[in-house]
DNA sequence: TTCAATTGTTTTAAGCTTAAAACATTACAA
DNA sequence: TTGTAATGTTTTAAGCTTAAAACAATTGAA
């Protein structure tokens, strides 16, 4: 045999011991949700369109941009390094979704497109996610998403509070 | 140049658009503000143990475990595939964190328990990352806390509903 | 003009992750 | 007892990810 495949996800609150905090109990849920909906979402992209989510990222990028955008614009909008951009566009264009040309201008820059198969199977792919998505929160009402939704932004800004706090103290 | 390191994080929220729904904002906010702690988390745990958010995984479920602890049972337990954790004790044993000794009783298992140091490691570093995740919810109340503790039960209930229709479905 | 710094990209080495195949052992039915 | 099925683990192949090094081209200061 060959062990289960890995659809369930990692329940990280499993392990809360009691004398948590709050903050760890709230982070650990935070965690199992987003795994949860993150890891469905990739299974079935995968399931339906046989690709994933960091490959989806690239087009959702080229479709958003009006005409083709630098290697280097890519990664700096999708926050991920350039060799990683470099392996994922070479793989979407082995698969045809995407063209790569050098830039007239600078020839150091290599510009990406969508082509149209690429642009094709990115709207059947964007109006799935969306439905997905919108079926793992139809438990929830209108009122409790609105109110999570500002909940989460408090959220955020404490982080980046955090996070400026401990890069401060870094640079002592 | 080697481009900036990423230390910033993906923020998926900047591509919303307009025309997005409700479900699909509060996702990418759940994913940017998950992504935001996991990260620094994981900036932190390199910082300042050299270590890795899921050798940390490993140390903390050995913590919990009263004795040594089977191959299989650690990636039960953690829910990642049984190769993974090969991979991984493999690692924490080379640093020796961890203990590796076939079982008396069936020859095919691998029992792992924590080596001293690594009992020493792990607590160590789960006070710190309490005290992290601690700092980065500073900003919520206790109130607000409480408040999206509860929403993400829901939220988790609703993707789990979701995830059984989906299976129904496929089983058709 | 020349050459050193800067900028854009790719390559490399390493770790994490999975599914599937391979291997080793145990359990159990005939 | 013997051999097949089941179980526990490791290996393999592939993709994603990063940081750092290498490479290529451009810019700009002497």
């Amino acid at each position: 045999m060959t062990g289960a495949p890995i659809q369930d996800r990692p329940d990280y609150e499993s392990g809360v011991q009691l004398e948590d905090g709050m903050e760890l109990r709230v982070w650990l849920r935070l965690l199992t949700c987003t795994n949860l909906l993150d890891n469905e979402v990739r299974t079935r992209l995968k399931q339906s369109a046989d690709t994933t989510l960091p490959r989806f990222d690239i087009l959702a990028q080229l479709e958003r941009h009006d005409g083709p955008m630098s290697m280097g614009e890519l990664s700096k909008r999708l926050m991920v390094s350039n060799g990683n951009v470099t392996g994922l566009v070479g793989r979407l264009a082995g698969e045809g979704l995407v063209r790569r040309t050098p830039s007239p201008d600078d020839r150091r820059v290599q510009m990406v497109s969508l082509t149209p198969e690429g642009s094709k199977s990115f709207a059947k792919i964007a109006d799935d996610h969306r439905l997905w998505v919108g079926e793992m929160m139809a438990g929830l009402t209108a009122e409790e998403m609105t109110t999570l939704y500002g909940l989460l932004a408090r959220l955020k800004e404490s982080i980046h509070d955090a996070g400026r706090k401990n890069t401060l103290e870094a640079a002592e």
